[in-house]
DNA sequence: GTTGAAAAGAATCGACT
DNA sequence: AGTCGATTCTTTTCAAC
């Protein structure tokens, strides 16, 4: 799909704040109200905004601890299996399957120490799971929303360079 | 700051959908559109709920790559230099000094595998940069919203143990 | 593709329990 | 703390450009 600047500029204002009014969007885009409705509905229907979400502290919500966790897995692991395993555990908030000696990269939010090594004691347990390497977050420097800048896509020069 | 149930809960379902409307909210927790409206307000002034973000599919602004970048730094750099010196790059969505052999990793968004490398190579140039340690995301397994999931804070058993 | 107006619906505020 | 009702603003739809 093809997204034109003035979508871009729509995402980016519903990115900063999702509950704006399409008359506000449209007032900082420079379009009408309805037309921002129109695209906004279009650029959900089509996945390119997937939803709205609440941006939470997560200190306040009790998740004061964070870290980073490499597995090494079994050779025939395939990444369904990890994710099947890793999604059973909400302090899992993030994973992917990376290059390198480690086989996947899990990102855990705990509300403490001993609670990211008993998540971390679970995970292990797993049959494929040979192996585990952590690395407690000692403080966080970026956290920035998804998607909060937009690229030129594939034509042009890529953001920032 | 205190949270009860009633604001865990509209935390839920404000992350679930910020544009819910406050009617809406109170008729999934129990309370009247002006009491969640009044309780959002508070979360809002506390701190809780930081802002309101639309949730956007990165493939869609030609996000197509990403990357985790281990940081090895000269002795006395400061989580302060790092933070200075990521937040000039788009592409770094994440970053947190860690326990372990690395000082930082760093979590990297790009167009594609080339842009990634232009963007570590710029970082790396950076004084304070011993040496770096890239993996390139194969393929992401969780990306859960921060603060989907609410652990009961402090007391009581943490979330899902 | 766009705009503008009208009807339905939501947010907001005050008074009250 | 909570609800209810009135006003104002927003969303939504539709006709027209």
């Amino acid at each position: 799909m093809e997204l034109d600047r003035l979508d871009r500029d729509i995402i980016a204002a519903l990115v900063e704040d999702a509950r704006a009014t399409f008359a506000d969007i449209g007032h900082q885009v420079g379009l009408s109200a309805s037309a921002v409705k129109r695209r906004v509905d279009r650029l959900r229907e089509t996945g390119a905004i997937t939803g709205f979400s609440a941006r939470v502290a997560p200190q306040a919500l009790g998740w004061t601890t964070e870290a980073y966790v490499e597995l090494f897995c079994q050779g025939k692991t395939k990444p369904s299996d990890i994710a099947l395993a890793v999604a059973k555990f909400p302090e899992v908030v993030g994973a992917a399957t990376i290059t390198g000696e480690a086989d996947a990269l899990l990102h855990i939010r705990a509300t403490d120490v001993r609670h990211v090594e008993r998540v971390i004691e679970r995970i292990a347990a797993e049959s494929f799971v040979v192996r585990t390497k952590s690395s407690i977050v000692l403080s966080r420097l970026v956290d920035a929303p998804p998607g909060t800048t937009v690229p030129e896509p594939r034509n042009g020069s890529p953001a920032q360079l």
